[in-house]
DNA sequence: ACGACTATGATTAGGGG
DNA sequence: CCCCCTAATCATAGTCG
């Protein structure tokens, strides 16, 4: 009778979309609360748009709220807790392969972040009471690119000092002095520009830390920066 | 190779809950993911279960934060805003049946969200800075509350001074004074009792407000009441 | 425990009332 | 626009490596 594969993507004509619309929402209300159900774990979904008057949620608002309480909480402790150095070393080895998925997935999250408060420089983007981002991770990010400019702009700085110091360079010039300006390593500094703010910054050791986005405490920048909002 | 039809009830078998979990939740980030797409909607849905360390979530955090921002401000103006009469007749028509199942819905929340109250009240839950419920819903709960608590009492009252000025009613009483007590009706008052907090308020008229929990801003206890905590 | 595979039940696109 | 139907695609329970 009808042979249409899906297609993903947006379903131009208006009553073929708000019907693929109600029978895709129900099935999906559903298969939550079958996963809830089957295993035994707590999940909610929300569906904001303009075919309801009000927005979709299962299990309801205060259940999804709890939820939500919950995913933040976890988001939370997943920044400041330490790893359990008492685990035996077979169940560490045995976390080892999820660890890794889920510093992917905070590096991703570093990214949008970046690109979220970037659009709120740039006056596209706002934050509000309620989508207001973890403050830590807005901290962590902008030491990162404060850092990585810092970083670059000094790079420059010892530059323009060694063209200076030596204005015809047609040999190999001479190592300048780094020592005073100490950007990670040439290729590190300048490489990926401009978006190489989220590498992890230790450089090559991973360090097994588990939890936040690996911002060291003691991290300081090198010399004071000001935002400026007008020059973007 | 396999018949099993779908059993909705929690699976026993720890690995194969675990597998389950597995592939279900991939589905439904998937069904959700689809979803967003075709119709172009906002949508999220955020898992938190043992299995995952960190809580499982589409399309992001700052993306379900999003949606939850938009899921708040929604309910938010959902709440005070009025009924729009200037709409077409035919066009109202249509949408009765949808504020139907909204008013419908919205008892249901409020169901739930007395009912978490009182959890509260008896020390079984609590109220943090994430799971807080809309200030104006919960309002409106306690005032439905200690109306029909003080109706009640106040039709109390009016029959024992009935019973004292008639010590033997063997033939019908005449009206006793009613006017100054002002229960609802008596069925009102009295019917469902315990748990018929949630009626609403009007009786019969279907008020078209179309917003909010119905809650009358004129609204008035008929005196001062007192939560004793330590009484439940 | 995980990924791949496959048969089968579940979901849904398209069509008609 | 909504509900119902059917055919077709999709998801996944059970199984194996």
């Amino acid at each position: 009778m009808t042979r249409k594969k899906v297609t993903l993507a947006y379903i131009a004509n208006d009553s073929e979309r708000k019907a693929s619309y109600r029978k895709r929402k129900k099935g999906l209300l559903k298969k939550v609360s079958e996963l809830s159900t089957l295993c035994g774990i707590d999940a909610c979904a929300i569906v904001c748009s303009q075919y309801d008057a009000a927005p979709e949620v299962w299990p309801s608002p205060l259940g999804a709220q709890a939820v939500l309480s919950r995913f933040r909480k976890l988001s939370d402790m997943d920044q400041s807790r330490k790893m359990d150095n008492q685990e035996t070393f077979t169940r560490n080895r045995i976390k080892k392969t999820e660890e890794q998925l889920r510093r992917l997935r905070k590096e991703n999250n570093c990214r949008e972040l970046e690109a979220f408060m970037f659009r709120c420089i740039a006056g596209e983007a706002s934050i509000d009471e309620f989508n207001m981002p973890d403050p830590a991770e807005m901290n962590f990010v902008i030491n990162q690119t404060l850092g990585d400019i810092n970083a670059r702009m000094a790079a420059m700085e010892a530059d323009r000092r060694r063209r200076q110091a030596a204005p015809l360079p047609l040999l190999v010039a001479p190592a300048p002095a780094e020592e005073d300006v100490a950007p990670r390593t040439e290729e590190e500094s300048m490489e990926g520009f401009p978006w190489n703010l989220v590498q992890s910054p230790g450089g090559g050791g991973e360090a097994v830390d588990g939890g936040g986005l690996g911002w060291d405490d003691g991290m300081v920048l090198p010399y004071p920066y000001i935002f400026n909002h007008s020059s973007m």
